[in-house]
DNA sequence: TGAACTCCAGACATGGCGTCTGTATCTTGG
DNA sequence: CCAAGATACAGACGCCATGTCTGGAGTTCA
């Protein structure tokens, strides 16, 4: 029973929270934002983590300026979907549907919450007539 | 950014999915279903799987009978439920509309998926009245 | 009682992941 | 054009989670 990495690990995912939020940075910025108080060394340690995330896909890195410009590749979203994928594939082989029934089983959603859902449910309907 | 357990590793869970099916099992019956073709030292591995699954209150362990039989103390839907919390946690600091949105929208829903979800929010909104 | 099985405490090993060091490369001010 | 300072990049280190194994004590049954 071999250990499966994770594909976009915690450190990486602090990376990208900033990303998400700045729309692009600089390894300093990012560095900075992650670890005030930090020493210079962190540097690398970011550096690491983009050039990581960068093989992943997950971001976007412009060589032509200078100092680099680091960009997410990847929306929150797809990233929720994918993690939910891995989850429904752990749990549920694959099956999303289970997922969803204890998502609205189990949590607190509010009437507002419910709403929502049947308007997008109802969105689909028309879609798909 | 200090590395965080997981709360149910995958050898972990390959044991429980047995329990979820088999209701309940001894060591041994768990090691010739997880590893077919294994050595006897795999039953010390399994032993301590579920040595580790007992302590974080997944399995129960019953000392009366010889060998001891063990059987799942958790629900899989309650593990769905954990660890979809988790992941909304990481990506969507708590919130679990974001994770409904992305189920709904990404999932391939038949039109009788749907429905059996109309009905459980409706069921929901009688409940809350 | 002895053979065979099970339990259990602890140790071991592999590898993921966060971090750091050292060096090459680039940019800018003088 | 050169020196100084910043950035990029390759590689290595170290901790620890996690899967596995070893040795010995406990249990059952003929």
């Amino acid at each position: 029973m071999a250990r499966t990495p994770q594909d976009v690990t915690d450190a990486e995912l602090a990376v990208l929270q900033v990303l998400w939020e700045s729309q692009t940075a600089t390894v300093r910025e990012l560095t900075e934002r992650l670890y005030p108080e930090g020493t210079t060394a962190l540097n690398a340690t970011v550096q690491k983590l983009l050039e990581r995330l960068e093989a992943k896909k997950c971001v976007k890195r412009n060589r032509k300026t200078w100092p680099h410009q680091f960009s997410a590749a990847i929306a929150r979203e797809v990233l929720i979907a994918r993690q939910l994928q891995t989850t429904a594939d752990k749990l549920c082989q694959g099956e999303i549907h289970p997922l969803l029934t204890t998502l609205v089983k189990a949590s607190g959603l509010t009437t507002e919450d419910r709403k929502s859902l049947r308007g997008l449910l109802d969105e689909l309907d028309r879609e798909k007539k």
